[in-house]
DNA sequence: GTCTATAGACGGATAGAC
DNA sequence: GTCTATCCGTCTATAGAC
């Protein structure tokens, strides 16, 4: 049985109402009232509204971090291993869309300190993305004269995700997830 | 000689505001102190804070719109036809990128009349990289099995460009439109 | 069309009882 | 650890003089 503490609520209120309406147009009324407590029950559990964001974000961040480099790890071939790693990644982004945005779209609301830490994490999933694609052009199976701008623009198709995908709408998270696999690989895949 | 009247001086401030802060963290007294007028001056030319992000947001969709038609009018060729459209697309955002983080992420911020109106924009935009594609498709020089998937994944890669391009950087706007072109290339071109 | 001044509402955060 | 009450600053928008 699984017993939901106040700090749970108060998380999961914060990340529903982030994703909504955005970190500046938020207020702790809103997020104290859909964790059905009161404003000042807020600052027992986070001294600012800025802590809130950081605990979403800095979770956020390292549960993406962690999926890309599963991905990374489940394959050798060069080619499976983007395949995988797109397919994840993207499937991530639409599982969990509104922490993705909060993720993607309030890192510039962070402290500069939070901030600095969050975008440890973000240097590291594009390193994870760029080993990748070194070696499979080191090993002549992929091709790619940018590796990171290449690198980049893998993982946007994922992130670019966040801005408009809704669960529940036409398309599900995994026929998205493999179409971007799928455009990953014609990407990269060395040609002749 | 260009005379810049108030209002367009306005107008500039409110980008430079909007996008460096956000629509709902940006007050209006910031955006008069950047125009070099009183708060109250403002409400001469706009009626609220969210009548400037209108006139901001609705120029820059049609700006971008313009852009996309055009270029998919410049060629005849499939696979040229869409070099050119995500090279300028792409471009578009890397030259306009304030105006562009505001069109692609303060969408939600207007009423919903303004919503609807820029998002009919929206949809042409779309539905130009889509009519190219499918074009291509039944030439049998492209190939794409989910159109309007494709479609949206190649404008995703000049759109994801807001999220973090600064002029300035270590990259030029050229660079990496090239880049995107080449990647929608390799993304749509048919191969067997 | 620009200003100063301010109305009127709201927001983040705190005080202190229970 | 949760509440009610509230401080105090800030915000959008307006009033009214020039």
């Amino acid at each position: 049985m699984t017993t939901i503490t106040a700090r749970e609520r108060l998380i999961n209120a914060a990340v529903e109402a982030f994703s909504e309406k955005g970190f500046a147009a938020t207020t702790t009324r809103d997020i104290a009232s859909r964790a059905g407590m009161s404003p000042a029950a807020v600052y027992v559990h986070h001294d600012s509204k800025e802590s809130l964001l950081y605990t979403v974000s800095l979770d956020g961040h390292r549960s993406a971090l962690e999926i890309i480099q599963r991905a990374a790890a489940a394959s050798t071939d060069p080619v499976d291993r983007i395949r995988t790693m797109v397919f994840d990644f993207s499937l991530w982004h639409a599982d969990h869309s509104r922490v993705g945005r909060i993720v993607q779209w309030e890192y510039h609301a962070l402290t500069p300190e939070h901030r600095a830490e969050v975008g440890a994490i973000r240097r590291s999933i594009e390193r994870t993305m760029q080993d990748a694609l070194a070696d499979g052009v080191q090993q002549g199976v992929l091709d790619a004269e940018d590796v990171p701008g290449t690198a980049f623009s893998l993982l946007s198709l994922g992130v670019d995700l966040v801005r408009w995908f809704e669960p529940g709408g036409s398309r599900s998270g995994r026929e998205l997830a493999t179409l971007h696999a799928e455009l990953a690989v014609r990407m990269t895949r060395r040609t002749a």
